[in-house]
RNA sequence: GGUCUGUUGGCUCAGUUGGUAGAGCACAUCGUUCACAUCGAUGGGGUCACUGGUUCGAGUCCAGUACAGACCACCA
């Protein structure tokens, strides 16, 4: 048995405890489950951070949900298993490397594919480490031993099969088609990673000379894309273009002929009715082109300056050609009117840089037939959003879907598996690289580029567990229960991991999605380095505390929307902490080193009035927590948690078993402890899975404590700790404290002076209150308790209240000011009265009563009755006081 | 253009089948006796954005208005 130390410091100080309990929990195996045959595990795949990220405040709102559902199910005996890990983010990680290169005057065509790639696995080694380092600091309790990569060898295989099963089933296809593409990333995009900003530009119009001098009038917002035009659109209906359908217009500057087409596409209310086609760099003339046969002409570099076909504007950037065919249209006259307007511009998600969309060569997922299936699961309500509203935006997204561009330019990903033939031109998608053309055995090289990071993302709830191969891991904990994360990821992430694990699996992945925000700063504003205004999570813990920075960003927080984050908020967390810190140390100082009674073992007529009250409360606490905690709202279990330990068991019941822990009697004093420890267990348990190291370095201290508290179990509800009847007798005892302390505070009686306490009970509750002269003695500062009788005189000159369970009188002799005591009874008064006709109303009311629930007109009625009393004695004490004067 | 969300005390936010409005911070007064000043006691402060409707009863349900915000689509 290791040596136990009772002396506990007087503040919490985490920074020594984290280190040290993380270490030994990760150690002992604790963050590991064991497979159960025949038990539902409980399972959580941990969205994987990108390996170049630095923690932030979105980092720790993504974890904290995540293991307090972890600690919560662990405690409750379930095999559960929170697997960690990290993307390789390959666009993200690509683009830092190139940075870094940069730095020392290289490109990554200097180093070379492969070279270029033991670069970037150096910095996977060093910075995804950086960031599960972090993610302890956190205090997650995930399962490291099974920490995965999407890069490692397990998942690119599976990379590799889901690839080669898509494409076998004809749902992954090559072609031309137009994409979006970022010139400084230099890749393709697919159509979520495309991020629109309002910007202030300008509507260009430009005649085209037509036949006959009818010329025709396009607007542009991009007009070096002219140099692409391959055609004119005007609607087959309109008027103003009857008879030119067929023939041609003179493109200017290129002096190009290109024909004029009908199309439905044209809106004939819009601008002039007639549209420039540039069918390689528009998405929507691209499909007007399709239909007309309308020829491609790719007028940009991937680079983003103007290619060959362009002229004598080869060469230029984007924005240089854009200026100088604007001052040569001028010149020439054919500059119409420009006009400002204000329109969204695509950009990049990672670079933030103007996306152009052109024509180009790439791999794409046929999205429809792999959506269906996804948007079922949710209609037949399997699939759950957590809150519901998200369900509405997964459909708008499935339901709209375009085919997904999944290959993209770059070298640090998953190589396309995808083998062409340079002799005979055939396409070979293998699992392993076949060496020679099965067609013509001539040399086959692989594809270039690599996939989309989410392609692998994707796969994760599988892919993590061994799939493609039948594991036992696969087999116990597939599908996962929840996936939580950011509702800014649902399209990337959430809503492909749905449909791939339904294609792959044949069932979800997990049945119900625990969205959270964003996390702002005080003003609202999104936390970003640019703006500076990020608090940074880890200064956060060095100064506060994990468990304060945890529970701020859980308590008060309902699911699905934005937090505002503050020192100030964490600060007050901390105090919290504190202060369990120290009713622990109370409870421990107070149990000389034993470990007390069980509570269930103690005859209930040892038990006080206080003990009955405070495992009442307590009992409500569990189950109000664990309901809170099944049906995901983690906020409001937290509330529960913070308002029971502080409100109640610190402010009364502690202060209640003063007198028997300071007294003589035994048996009383060994009572108080049993429950002081019953109940501080229990709290220490609710919180644990907010605040693990507090929670679990108190645990230590107490005598008869297992080895750590994580792996303990969950408090259980036992419904013969149930008092309600006493807890209510308690709190009307309560009420009459409360009554005494506010008359005295009114009053600037000295707080060290003890007055005699004077009650005249209320009807029933004579026996209540002369049991609880140790409350009034210890919280009241009564000297004295005197009960008044049946037929007993009025007490004169007193300051007086008058609560439900009783009249109080305090002698103050001076103090007491006859007007104002008949002023603020007055005050009472008017609200009783108000209260007593709200109530009269509803109870008058014939609807109230025969529709309302029996309980509810129950408690109205009781709530009338004691109003009633309270009433008589307000207006009886008035009267008296009025006699006096 | 479409969809969604928010509007509750000075500030940040809770409020789960509709039943006399809550917390933290801030503020005011008092307090260092043996858990805690990272504390305790007491108090002030809200027509729950507005208008109408349903209901015996609405912060809570419905419709509309105003303001704020998010996402999707992006007509040249």
């Amino acid at each position: 048995m290791e040596e136990r130390n009772f002396e506990m410091d007087k503040v919490f100080s985490p920074q020594e405890v984290e280190t040290r309990l993380y270490e030994e929990w990760e150690q002992k195996g604790y963050f590991t489950p064991e497979r159960v045959p025949g038990k539902k595990p409980f399972v959580i795949m941990m969205p994987p951070p990108n390996i170049t990220g630095q923690l932030h405040m979105g980092h720790a709102l993504d974890t904290m949900p995540q293991d307090v559902l972890t600690r919560y199910h662990r405690m409750l005996g379930e095999p559960t298993l929170w697997l960690p890990g990290t993307d390789h983010a390959s666009i993200a990680t690509e683009v830092k490397i190139v940075d870094a290169l940069k730095a020392e005057g290289l490109t990554k065509q200097d180093l070379g594919r492969e070279k270029f790639l033991e670069r970037a696995w150096e910095w996977k080694e060093e910075y995804g480490g950086r960031i599960t380092r972090q993610l302890r600091r956190l205090g997650a309790s995930c399962d490291w031993t099974r920490e995965r990569f999407t890069m490692d060898a397990g998942l690119n295989k599976a990379v590799v099969e889901v690839f080669v099963r898509l494409y076998e089933k004809d749902l992954i296809y090559r072609g031309d088609r137009i994409i979006n593409w970022c010139p400084v990333c230099k890749t393709a995009l697919s159509d979520a990673e495309v991020e629109y900003e309002e910007q202030q530009t300008s509507l260009w119009h430009i005649k085209y000379p037509g036949p006959d001098g009818r010329d025709i009038i396009v607007a542009t917002t991009r007009p070096e894309t002219m140099l692409g035009d391959t055609g004119v659109a005007v609607n087959p209906n309109d008027p103003r273009y009857d008879g030119l359908v067929g023939k041609t217009v003179t493109l200017p500057i290129m002096n190009r002929e290109i024909p004029i087409v009908a199309d439905d596409y044209v809106d004939l209310e819009f601008g002039t009715g007639a549209v420039k086609m540039t069918p390689a760099h528009d998405p929507n003339d691209f499909e007007v082109a399709m239909r007309h046969n309308l020829p491609l002409l790719r007028v940009l570099n991937d680079d983003g300056t103007m290619n060959e076909a362009a002229g004598k504007f080869a060469g230029m950037t984007r924005m240089d050609c854009r200026r100088a065919i604007v001052k040569e249209l001028e010149e020439l006259g054919l500059l119409v009117k420009t006009e400002p307007l204000t329109h969204n511009v695509g950009t990049c998600y990672r670079c933030h840089d103007t996306v152009e969309p052109l024509v180009s060569t790439q791999w794409f997922v046929k999205m429809k037939p792999l959506a269906e299936p996804a948007i079922d699961k949710a209609k037949s309500g399997e699939l759950k959003f957590v809150p519901e509203r998200f369900t509405k935006t997964y459909y708008n997204w499935m339901e709209n879907i375009r085919d997904w561009c999944i290959s993209r330019q770059l070298w640090w990903g998953h190589r396309i598996p995808a083998y062409y033939c340079d002799s005979c031109g055939h396409t070979v998608v293998a699992r392993e690289n076949p060496e020679t053309c099965p067609k013509c055995g001539g040399a086959v090289r692989q594809d270039e580029d690599v996939l989309d990071t989410w392609f692998s993302s994707a796969l994760w709830p599988f892919s993590t567990l061994g799939w493609p191969d039948e594991t036992e891991d696969l087999k116990y904990f597939y599908p996962t229960s929840v996936m939580s994360s950011g509702y800014d990821i649902i399209f990337f992430w959430d809503a492909r991991m749905i449909f791939s694990g339904l294609e792959q699996m044949g069932s979800l992945p997990f049945d119900t999605v625990l969205l959270h925000g964003l996390v702002r700063d005080e003003q609202g504003r999104k936390m970003a380095k640019s703006l500076g205004n990020g608090i940074d999570p880890l200064i956060m813990i060095d100064k506060y505390g994990c468990d304060a920075l945890r529970f701020s960003l859980a308590m008060g927080v309902s699911p699905g929307s934005d937090i505002r984050m503050s020192e100030e908020k964490i600060e007050s967390f901390r105090n919290f902490a504190n202060k369990i810190w120290n009713a622990s140390r109370f409870v421990l100082m107070n149990l000389d080193g034993e470990q007390p009674i069980d509570v269930l073992s103690i005859p209930k007529d040892q038990l006080e009035p206080s003990d009955r009250w405070i495992l009442t409360r307590y009992q409500q606490a569990v189950r109000t927590v664990s309901q809170n905690l099944d049906a995901l709202d983690l906020g409001l279990a937290a509330q529960k948690i913070y308002e029971f330990a502080w409100n109640e068991f610190c402010d009364w019941y502690i202060e209640l078993c003063k007198t028997r822990l300071n007294g003589e009697d035994a048996q009383a004093k060994g009572v108080a402890r049993a429950v002081l420890y019953h109940v501080l267990m229990g709290i220490l348990k609710l919180l644990h899975p907010y605040m693990p190291f507090l929670t679990d370095e108190v645990y230590r201290y107490l005598p008869g404590s297992g080895p750590s508290i994580m792996i303990d179990r969950w408090p259980v509800v036992d419904e013969t700790l149930d008092f309600v009847a006493d807890a209510e007798r308690m709190e009307g005892v309560m009420d009459i404290i409360r009554g005494v302390r506010n008359l005295r505070a009114e009053m600037n009686v000295q707080p060290g002076k003890r007055a005699t306490l004077i009650l005249g009970a209320h009807p029933g509750w004579e026996d209540t209150l002369a049991a609880s002269e140790n409350y009034f003695k210890r919280l009241a500062f009564t000297s004295q308790l005197e009960l008044l009788h049946e037929g007993d005189k009025a007490p004169g000159k007193c300051a007086s209240m008058v609560t439900p369970a009783a009249d109080i009188f305090i002698p103050l002799g001076e103090l007491v000011d006859i007007p104002k005591e008949v002023q603020r009874l007055n005050k009472d008064l008017q609200n009783v009265q108000r209260e007593i006709a709200r109530a009269e109303g509803m109870l008058k009311n014939p609807g109230f009563l025969s529709k309302a629930p029996e309980t509810l007109v129950q408690t109205e009625k009781e709530k009338l009755e004691t109003n009633r009393q309270v009433l008589t004695s307000l207006e009886s004490r008035i009267k008296e006081l009025e006699q006096l004067v």
